[in-house]
This record gives structure tokens, sequence and C-alpha cells, in this order.
DNA sequence: TTTGTAACCAGGTGAGCGGT
DNA sequence: ACCGCTCACCTGGTTACAAA
């Protein structure tokens, strides 16, 4: 190794307290700062308004108690401008933020309001609130969700894709002809090596009042909004009065929460093994329909969170398995 | 623009599995 | 029985984005 010379370059600076600064607050991106600055002006008008009445800001106390008690208060106080509760998701958001701020704003404090050792009762009342949340059902189901979730049941019984694939799916996988939907695999995973032709399932056909699973993907099929440019087969869930479908695939962990839940409330064993994969897929399918129909329909229909209610209203339910029996071992026949 | 929420990401965790 | 490894899932936190 040769020596460097230290003293004839231009190579080494050292860098001003300015510049520093401004290369260390170009690490945080712009919705980050805007989201850190929500949350803080939304504690903000928490903390002012008449009902609270703390005219000094959260920055400004010196001891974590106190930051502590103020902050449960305002987690499990603080209302929507419409008035609701936050969601789950939200309220998770704010804690965060908020911390983000006070790591900002407070000299030398360095802590974590989501932390459970240092701010236990902060992190008693989050909790305790999402699950009081939870229980109360906010956050409940749209009726296009429900719809999503029958689709998704449909798919999982007479496509019988592979786990991953759920995720992966097209539009264009799916055919409406007179007989039923054809439900297209361009390549299985065993298709490695070369095996490229396309597998076709034709999807049984309806039974009136009882079992649609044609009617339901068309109706699906149909609730994409026209101008609809994502391929993906399952789009994401809108909360807009007009729209029922983003243009945006929905998201893997979604997917995998609805698959979950099928096997859950079917009592089938996925303790780590995903049930789509290998030799598990036959039995799976027969003890989803093993399982009876009220806990599939509440599933399809539902789900963990949502309201039954709602759903029921839009549409009438599976009703019988038997004839799906016959198509379930057919598709084992395919695979 | 602001508001509300979901997606994304990294790091942690723990079950399961093959090898010893 | 135990070790080390892998891998799916979970958690905490950040970022993106649709809707108003």
């Amino acid at each position: 190794m040769e020596n460097i010379n230290f003293n004839n370059d231009n190579s080494y600076f050292k860098p001003t307290a300015e510049e520093l600064a401004k290369v260390q607050q170009s690490r945080v991106p712009l919705n980050t700062t805007r989201c850190t600055e929500k949350w803080v002006n939304i504690l903000n008008s928490w903390r002012n308004h008449q009902n609270v009445g703390y005219t000094y800001t959260l920055e400004s106390l010196s001891s974590n108690e106190q930051i502590e008690k103020e902050m449960c208060e305002f987690l499990y106080g603080v209302r929507t401008k419409k008035g609701d509760k936050y969601s789950r998701a939200s309220l998770k958001n704010a804690v965060a933020s908020i911390s983000r701020h006070l790591k900002n704003s407070i000299l030398y404090w360095n802590y974590n309001l989501l932390d459970k050792n240092s701010f236990p009762k902060l992190y008693a009342t989050l909790d305790g609130t999402l699950k009081e949340m939870k229980r109360l059902g906010i956050g409940a189901a749209k009726l296009h969700e429900g719809l999503l979730r029958r689709v998704f049941l449909w798919i999982c019984l007479l496509g019988c894709p592979r786990g991953g694939e759920h995720y992966k799916l097209l539009i264009d996988q799916f055919e409406d002809t007179e007989k039923g939907f054809i439900f297209k695999k361009f390549q299985q995973k065993n298709d490695q090596g070369g095996n490229q032709h396309t597998f076709e399932i034709l999807f049984p056909s309806d039974i009136a009042d009882k079992v649609e699973p044609n009617a339901d993907i068309r109706k699906y099929i149909s609730m994409r909004h026209p101008n609809c440019t994502t391929k993906e087969f399952y789009l994401g869930i809108s909360n807009a009065s007009g729209q029922c479908y983003l243009n945006r695939a929905l998201g893997e962990k979604w997917i995998r929460g609805m698959f979950r839940e099928i096997c859950l409330v079917c009592d089938i064993d996925i303790s780590g093994r995903n049930i789509s994969n290998h030799s598990g897929r036959d039995t799976a399918i027969q003890s989803i329909f093993d399982a009876g129909n009220e806990e599939i329909e509440a599933m399809a229909i539902s789900g963990h969170n949502s309201s039954a209610d709602e759903v029921l209203e839009d549409k009438e339910l599976p009703k019988s398995n038997t004839i799906n029996k016959n198509e379930a071992s057919k598709d084992k026949e395919q695979i």
C-alpha cells in the first residue's frame, strides 16, 4: 500500500456544521416530516380544546411521567374531525409520530414512546384501546370488502392457487364464459424447467341462491373501475363513497390475512406451513368443506373485525357444500 | 393542502428440520 | 438431545397515497 499524501490533494475536507445538518435532515423523506407535523397539530389542538385545557406544550414538560400521563389521555380522548375514533393504524401512527417529534424537539430526550419498558402505562393504553376497538368492531367491513372476501374464498376452493400465487393473480387469468369462469394458470410452480403450458380450470356453474361463485366473481370484476390500469386481480379496498376498489393491487398482508382467517375458522393447522403447499393442499381443501357452512359463511362474508349484518343485506350466502365437494375432487385430479 | 389509513421495510422471534 | 440454520410471521416504525 502506498502512503496517501494528506497534504496535497483536495479529496478530504472538513464539513461545516451546516453541511452536516443539511445531509442529516435530508435523510427524512418529506412525507414523514409532514406526517409528524400533522400529528403534532392534532395533539396540540386536542390539548388546547376547551374540554382538555393544557395550556403548555408537551415538549415543555421535563418529566417523563407527566408526558406519559398526558399522552395516555390524548390517545384515549382524541377523535377525528368528524368526531369518530381513529382507526387502529392511525393511533399507532400517532404515537410513533409524536415520539419522533419529541426526540427532535427536546434536547437529549432519547426515548421512544412506544417502548413498553419506558412507558408502560402508555403502552397499556394503546394496546388496550386497540383491543377495545377490535372488540367493538371499529373499522368494520364494507359491502365490497365482503364481496372480495367471498371471491377470495371461491378462488381458494375452486382454483387452488398456491400460497404465493394469490397476490400474483392477474385479471387476465379469468375468462368469463357461458359455462362459468375459466381460471387460467399460466405457469405453475411445478412447471419449473420449461413446462410452460397453460392450465385451465373451469369453475362449476352456479346453483341459484345457493352457490354462486361465478356471479360473485362477475360482480367483483364489474365493480373494478372502468379505467382501472392495475393488472392484478385483487384490488385494494377504497374508503370513498362512490368507489369500491382502488386502482392498485391489494396488499400482500391483506391477502395473507384472509388466507389465515380461512384456516383459523376451519381449524386447519397452518403452524409453520402454508396450507396451500404440497400434499397438504387436498386435505386442507377437504377440511374447509368439512368444517361446515356456518363458519365458512361467517368468514366469507365478514372476517375478523367486520359486522356480518352489513354484508348480509348485500348477498345471499353459499348454503350447500355438497355440490362443491365434487368439484373439489375434480380439482384434485387436475393437480 | 390536509387528513386518515395502508403499504412497506428492517429487525426480531420462534417453530421446524436436518445433521451430529 | 442438542446445535445451527432457514424461513415465515410478527413488531415497531417509516413512508406513501387516496380522499376530502
